[in-house]
DNA sequence: AGGCTGCTTTAAAGCGCTTTAATATCGAGT
DNA sequence: ACTCGATATTAAAGCGCTTTAAAGCAGCCT
């Protein structure tokens, strides 16, 4: 390529690069050859010699459609900082750490991990040796930058929501152990007790699929459980969606007899026949910040770690309504 | 980490790789050293100097579920070959072409299209360049490899589990333009040709999402449509679920009156109260051939292309029955 | 003319590895 | 003791770039 154009290999990789130095005529010189050529440089090449990858790896479990909107955000936001992603995702087969190594093999500058499992330890371990930040995921401590929502207050507008419609028997669908189902459930029995009505907590539960929350109705619809509550918030969408199953078939009318309000904005719950009230995050913030983060830490030089919380937001869909009068 | 352990670069190499020549005792001195240092060798160093990146390149939609599985599979086969994935994906900012660029620059050694939407003619030409294979869309000619699934015998398998029931009057919500919904609809046309059902033909406009089923359905139920079929095939199982949205709400019994297929077996799809019949592929043999195609071109030094186009198979759900009684 | 300045171009080193060919080591065989 | 072959190790070249310092070359001033 440099033969070609009769220049030395040095000004080529200016000129490519785009840095100011070369005059006005080599550098057409030279883009017109590379036009000419196809040339296309060596990224490795240029990685190894720059000692700057510019690349940012992002972790990510492909089935995950709200991964997938994420991805779709920090592809455009990175760009704007000159970044660029190497993605890198858990499979059924293919674990976290796994996926981590991968990402740091290719000799990214730094991390985003979406909805990481691993412990915090480990995390802060591995950022000591480049920027992390955790996306939507809580961590005790602060080894590394985390960007997520509040999903307590996500759960606590969900009842304020309900309160304010008139409802007073208001169930949750647990989520099983975790950090984030911990979050939601303290969530809900704060709101309650804020609601004056912490006496009438229950807890039912549950799971993070259609089938927890099939379980979950049915148990509810036995006569053993007591009443029917007036509404259910569930622990995600999924959940819910198993809830409006059963009560579909075995004919409880939603919201007629019981309100439902789901967690996340899932695609499912926008289905228009779904209608499901929910709780959303805003996926362009949280990359806005999760990069914002990075960014700030890769050029920026800021070394101690931070947390943003963002609002979520509630969705008034069609699963919600006035109690029934009892 | 030669330095470390007093041994030259090239046996910390050898070992590293694993390759044969190395006595054992060197061979741990390295391995303990690596695991004290924490040492990663360099992609980008060893790829420059390898000449071989062993890299493919996967082309994909994050947003399709049906990618992310392929996706999962992907990762598993192409381990057992020796190879390694880079993904890049496409995003409403981001084109096929900017994605594919990504993964040349990567200095992928081979890529894997999955459902590709660039002109025959370019496929050609980057498969000039590195062996390419399309998986999910039929492509004429032959300047790529191709794997797919028989679009058109899916339809006609979904139409003749229909007839098999005792429809007659089955309609077609069509997917709109483009290669697959072409073959799909050929598929359809032909099958009631075959069951001597060819004048009751009957095409409903659609398209490929929920909202696309929901016109579908209203003009179906209006009554200068004429009467309401006894069955639609939908192009896929987003347009399905709109179709059974709009039945659910104005009262229209599915199966009982109308029976709904859909096409893909998606997630939605096998959701407990969806419980769509449809028409699924199955992901892990499209992917073992895709990879099987590109091994061996690379290392088998197969040149001329080929197409290799596997079955689908028909999941009977609950949205399909006998016709009412006319 | 000679010395400056400011702009453009390039030689050369080197990034962290792989690879090849050559060298070192060690018994075994004669 | 000496050669031979097998095995283990390494020196050195080089992958395709970036980067730095230095060189080349105008034009300008004194």
């Amino acid at each position: 390529m440099a033969a070609e154009v009769g220049l030395s290999t040095a000004s080529v990789s200016l000129v490519v690069r785009g840095v100011a130095g070369p005059s006005e005529a080599t550098r057409r010189r030279v883009l017109e050859a590379a036009e000419r050529l196809g040339y296309r440089p060596d990224r490795a090449a240029s990685l190894l010699a720059a000692r700057r990858s510019r690349l940012i790896g992002v972790l990510l479990d492909v089935r995950s459609t709200f991964h997938a909107e994420l991805v779709g955000d920090l592809h455009a936001i990175v760009e704007r900082h000159g970044y660029d992603l190497v993605l890198s995702t858990i499979t059924r087969t293919r674990s976290e750490q796994r996926a981590v190594e991968t990402l740091l093999d290719s000799r990214c500058e730094a991390l985003v991990l979406l909805g990481p499992e691993a412990p915090a330890s480990e995390l802060a371990a591995l950022d000591r040796q480049l920027p992390v930040v955790a996306v939507g995921r809580r961590l005790s401590g602060s080894g590394v930058d985390v960007v997520r929502v509040a999903d307590d207050e996500g759960v606590a507008s969900a009842v304020e929501h309900l309160v304010a419609l008139g409802h007073r028997d208001i169930a949750y669908l647990n989520g099983g152990t975790g950090t984030i189902p911990a979050l939601r459930r303290r969530g809900y029995e704060r709101a309650m007790g804020r609601a004056g009505l912490g006496s009438s907590v229950r807890l039912v539960p549950g799971g993070y699929d259609e089938d927890a929350g099939m379980r979950a109705a049915r148990s509810l619809l036995t006569s053993s459980a007591g009443e029917l509550p007036t509404a259910v918030v569930a622990f995600n969408d999924r959940s819910a969606v198993g809830l409006l199953d059963v009560f579909a078939r075995t004919g409880v009318d939603v919201p007629g007899q019981v309100s439902v309000v789901g967690y996340d904005d899932d695609l499912v719950a926008r289905l228009a026949h779904v209608g499901l009230t929910t709780v959303g995050q805003d996926s362009g913030q949280l990359t806005e910040h999760a990069i914002a983060a990075l960014v700030e830490r890769l050029d920026g030089g800021r070394t101690e770690h931070r947390e943003v919380v963002l609002p979520p937001y509630l969705v008034v869909r069609r699963t919600t309504a006035p109690p029934r009068p009892s």
